[in-house]
Parts: structure tokens; sequence; C-alpha cells
DNA sequence: CCAATTTGCTAAAACGATTTAGCAAAATTA
DNA sequence: TAATTTTGCTAAATCGTTTTAGCAAATTGG
């Protein structure tokens, strides 16, 4: 194993500083007063010694370090993989490696990773919060590191977040069903307080309240993030047995349990019972029939995000970005036309 | 913004030298004879100035980042996503992030990748290799640098690997169906020549082989990675022209363009043609009928995979581990009973 | 009591870059 | 020609650790 080659080593090459060598590769050559003949000299050189500089190094003393943190929910869930995706992407092309980690929801795995992250001495944060780590977001704001939060983020702390409009997306939805005759919309959520469940709960009863649709406590379903699939799959078969119109649920994976307890209680859709859900899914798109969905604008979440975040950290201005981006109904099979 | 402290703040303010300071919170005070007064000491202050080490300077004196380079062939694929997912728990638990990144089947992008990650000092790679990129497997060898290739490896050269028994995953469905009374059963698989994809191809044609099948050219069809979706689910629905009993697919992308495909066809499975898809997807889990498919034990690998690495990173054993795990048939409704 | 050993700690180099301050030679000005 | 400015380069400090080699004091051994 060849040792890697240093500024130092060739600087010794050609006789000369580490200082001017840095000069050089760093394109500071005419500002830093260095001669077109040594400038030339010391790039062949480079090139001919195969020189990349030590990251490591140049970091400790610059304190930049070229990396963000992406923290999300559940690197596995279509919906953050796909944004994740696209993150690494354009973060690349600006130079930019990303450290990848899943909460599960967990506050304490979220602390955890902000601390980790920390540590690696990434530039910048881009962050799906949990409940509960408000003062950690708050924290690294007072350290002056730069973050966008995404999907959700916290009404009472001024941050910069992309998200969609989750109250005009549920309430879209619910518009939608009503729109088409069905009266028993129930709700399947996640029992969460956090804005984007709030608001595409208010969405939701809005919409209802607006056509005079009386909400009867058990047309609602909450769900805890952490819930066994099958005890939420079997809560659904229970909310089943109250006859629903239609049911919209709230996030993928809700709907992929909604579909899987229609299925197990012998209902079809949509003659039985409509469905819309909230996010895109190979098996929304593909279940017979395909389900109605609120497709959330993936690619212009993630590039607004990495595209502040970018800014933030760069141009190191105060700026707030909070941007708002509406979603839309991808209109599939799985809802009926009630006369 | 305070300034963040550094063993020079704990030496300082206890009067002490940054050796000691370093000894002690390394854990080092008996083995360096540091006394069991100073030792307390020392680790009470750093408690109260909150001290964390600062990694890069760390790493730069160690040569030891203490983080893995992780290139998978696609975030957004079930498959890789809950591999990396365990990849990267199994990983932290054992005190490393992972730099995670998707070539998206580019040679051109995997040599970047490597490269980058070669740039950030990575201890070690876990990679899905893409074709062509095996010179740059051997030359990480050639550093010595630790690596482990999953889901597919090259032939040609010895290195860690863990990928599953892809001839008998593939021999074993095909059986399934043989076994179901089918004849007529076409494999839809990637055009490539890696050993994943020529191993289910073998299976395939060895099972059809040991049952008197003939093969006629017509019943595979070849898939480019990089065709366009909606080209791939056109050419399927080409080949369902042929009217096959029964159809393998060998990932589980090209199967969910072969339901498309189907579907557009109007034709009901099992009832006119049967489906067994590699690899497992919610699609396949909760489709009517359920899919059938070849189900590669993922945690296995993924566990395997990172302990193959850190044992490489850690012991720094030149064992070579090669580990090969079985699938298991997930029989759904997709295959019909053929009279 | 003196030599040898052990104990307890530290100075300083090193990892590999960036960056400030500044020196000597060359060129310009007057 | 002498003073000034410009050009071209570099010494050395710094980022925050780890680690080697070793010094002085205390302890032990004979």
């Amino acid at each position: 194993m060849t040792k890697k080659v240093s500024l130092k080593d060739i600087a010794q090459a050609l006789d000369l500083s580490t200082t001017t060598v840095s000069f050089v590769l760093n394109n500071q050559s005419t500002q830093k007063r260095i001669s077109p003949a040594v400038e030339k000299k010391v790039k062949a050189m480079a090139e001919l010694m195969q020189y990349t500089p030590n990251l490591l190094a140049k970091s400790l003393r610059t304190g930049v370090t070229k990396t963000i943190g992406l923290i999300v929910e559940d690197i596995a869930n279509y919906f953050f993989s796909n944004i994740a995706k696209i993150i690494e992407e354009k973060a690349l092309q600006k130079g930019y490696k990303v450290f990848y980690s899943s909460t599960n929801g967990s506050p304490q795995k979220a602390k955890e990773l902000i601390f980790l992250l920390r540590e690696r001495k990434v530039d910048g944060f881009i962050i799906t919060p949990t409940a509960g780590i408000e003062e950690d977001i708050t924290q690294l704001q007072k350290m002056n590191i730069p973050l966008v939060l995404i999907d959700r983020y916290y009404p009472a702390i001024t941050t910069n977040y992309v998200v969609s409009n989750n109250y005009k997306g549920a309430y879209d939805a619910t518009m939608h069903l009503i729109a088409k005759g069905h009266k028993k919309i129930f709700l399947v959520t996640l029992a969460s307080t956090q804005v984007q469940m709030q608001d595409r709960l208010q969405g939701y009863t809005n919409a209802l309240a607006q056509h005079n649709i009386i909400l009867s406590k058990r047309m609602i379903l909450y769900i805890n993030f952490n819930t066994a699939p099958k005890d939420a799959v079997a809560a659904i078969q229970q909310l089943l047995t109250y006859k629903p119109d239609a049911i919209l649920f709230t996030t993928n994976y809700l709907g992929i349990y909604g579909l899987e307890a229609i299925k197990m209680n012998h209902l079809i859709i949509p003659q039985h019972v409509s469905v819309v859900c909230y996010d895109e899914h190979d098996l929304f798109r593909l279940y017979q029939p395909g389900i109605t969905t609120v497709v959330q604008p993936i690619t212009h979440i993630a590039n607004a995000a990495v595209q502040y975040l970018i800014q933030a950290m760069e141009k190191n201005t105060e700026t707030i970005h909070q941007k708002v981006f509406d979603c839309s109904i991808k209109k599939r099979n799985s809802v009926a036309q009630i006369k």
C-alpha cells in the first residue's frame, strides 16, 4: 500500500513550500501572486503524483466538512426513500455528501442522531422532526448550524421548512369524496399532535363541516406510530363494521393496513367502501382497483430543501425560507360515484 | 455561539497536560499510570465542561473515521432500502456511521462514489457492485481497504461477499411452477451478465431442462436496467401474446412492470397466467391475488455484511468470508394448479 | 544508605491541510 | 541613484487530537 501523497510531497518534489502548493491547488495563484511558471509546474506535479487532498485535514483546519446530515422518519418508506434519493443527488452536484439516518419516530433516536451528526461536524441538517425535539432544534439554531425541516415543522419556532399543504391536501381529498356523493366518510390517521397530521385532520373535519356532515367520534380512528401492523389492521377491521361509505387514510402505510383490513373483511373497493390514501406508493398505482391518492410533490420538496440549506450554509444569510407546496389528487378507481 | 471545548481547555482548567487528559478520557489511566485522583478530576471536569472530542482531529491523527461507505443500486427500491436500514442500525450499534449512496446501475457513478467515499476516508465499504468495476474493487483490496460485496460478486476475484443463493431461488421457483403443472414457463429478466442474474437464469433453465421442457428463444425476455418503465411494460405486453402458462420475474420492479402489463392486457392472475416474482414488496403481499415471491433473507444478509466488514476493519484479519443464504418461497395465490 | 525500579506526569512531534505576516529580489518611480 | 512599490515566494502558527520518549520524584530492594 503506497503512502498517500500530501501537499508536502509535492512541495518537496519541486523544492517549494507547502504554502505555495496550497495556493496553486486552491486556484489562488493570481491572487496570491504565484508566477504562471510555478503554477504550471505545481499543477503538473499534482496530476502526476495523483494528489487528492485529505479532507479530514482540510475540514479540521477550515471548519467546513461539505457534509449534510439528513434525518428522516423511515428510510424504508416510499416517501422518504424517494426524498432521500433526490436530496442525495442534488447535494452531490453541489459537492456535498449526505449522512443519512432514520428516527423511526423516536425522539430519543432523533436526539442521538443530531448529536452524532454534530460530532461528525456536518455543515447543515435536513430533518424530519419527531415530536418533542423542539429544544434540540432551537439548540442547533443557537449554535448557528443551518437547518431545514421537511415534511413537518414546529409552529412555535421560526425555522426554515419545506412541507406540503397538508390542510389543503386532506381537504381536497375529502371534498372529492363528498362530491362523489359520500356521506359516511371516515378517517384513519396517526395519533400525532404534530402539525402535518393535525393539518390533515383539520382539512378533513372542515370539509365535512362545510357540507353539514356531522362528525361522530367513531368516524376517526387514531393509530399509534408504533402499533404492530396486525393490531393496526385489526383496528381498521373493527372500524369497517361501522360501514363507512369511504375512508381517507392519512399516510401510505396506514392505507396499506387499510387495504389489508378491507381484503380480510371480504369487502370490495369501491363497491362496498371507497378509499383515498395520502402519499403515493407502487401499490396504489397497481392495486386492483387503482387507489386514488393525495400526491406530494416529492421532487420539489427535496430540491427546495437542498437549495435553502445550501443557501444558509454558503451565503450565511439569515433569511428564513418557509415553503409550502400544494399536493395534487391522483384519481384512480377506488372512489365510487354514489347516486 | 460558545467556542467548542477541547482537550486543551480541560488541561488548562486543571493545570495538567493535554497528554494526561487524553489518556484519562481514553480510559488508559491505569495503563498509562495516571493516579486515580487525577483521573477523577479530569473526568469530572470533562463532564462539567461538556467535552466531546473532535472526531475530525481524532481521525486525522489515528487514520480511523468510524464510518462505512454503503453503495447500493437504488435506495428507493424496497430491497435495498430495507437492507440499508438494517445495515445503518447495526453499524450504529458498533459505533459506525454510514455514508449512503445509489449507483442507479451506472459504473461511472459507482466509480465516482468509491472515489468520493475514499476521499472521506471511510474505514470500509459495503458495495452492491455494478458491472465493470472489478478493477476499482481490486484497487481497494490492494490498498488494504476492507470491503464486503452484497447481492452479487465477481466470480473472477476473491472478495468478501454476502449474497443469496440465486441459482437455487430461481430453480425452486421454477420447480414450484412445474409442480403445479405449468409447461410454458417464461422468464422476464435483466439483460445483465452479472452473477446474480446469470445464476437466476441458470436456475430457471436447469429446472426446465430437468423436466424436459424445451426452452425456446421467445420464452425469455431480457430488459435493460435503464429501459423506461413504459417500454418495459410494452415489451412484457408483447410477450404475453405468446400465451405463457406462467412468468417468473427476476426482480421486484420487473414483476411490477409485469403486473401492469397483465392488467393492461386484461388478463387475470392466475387464471390466464401464473406469476412468481423475485424479491418481496408491499405490493406483492397485498395485490389481489397475492403474488408468490422468492424472498431473500434481508436481515441475515445485512447483518452478515456488517459483521464481516467490522471484523475485517477491526481485527485486520485476512480471512475471507463468502456467505450464501438460501431464499424461501412465499406462496400466495398467483400460481394456478393446472390439471 | 545507595542503586534500581516504579510511579506520575509531560514535552513535543505528528496527522495534512490553510492562512497570516512578512522577507528578499525585482521593477518602478522620481 | 535612491526610495518606493510590486512580485514571488515562504516560515510558522493553527485546527484538536494521539502517542512516543523520557524526566523527576517516590518507592523498593539489598
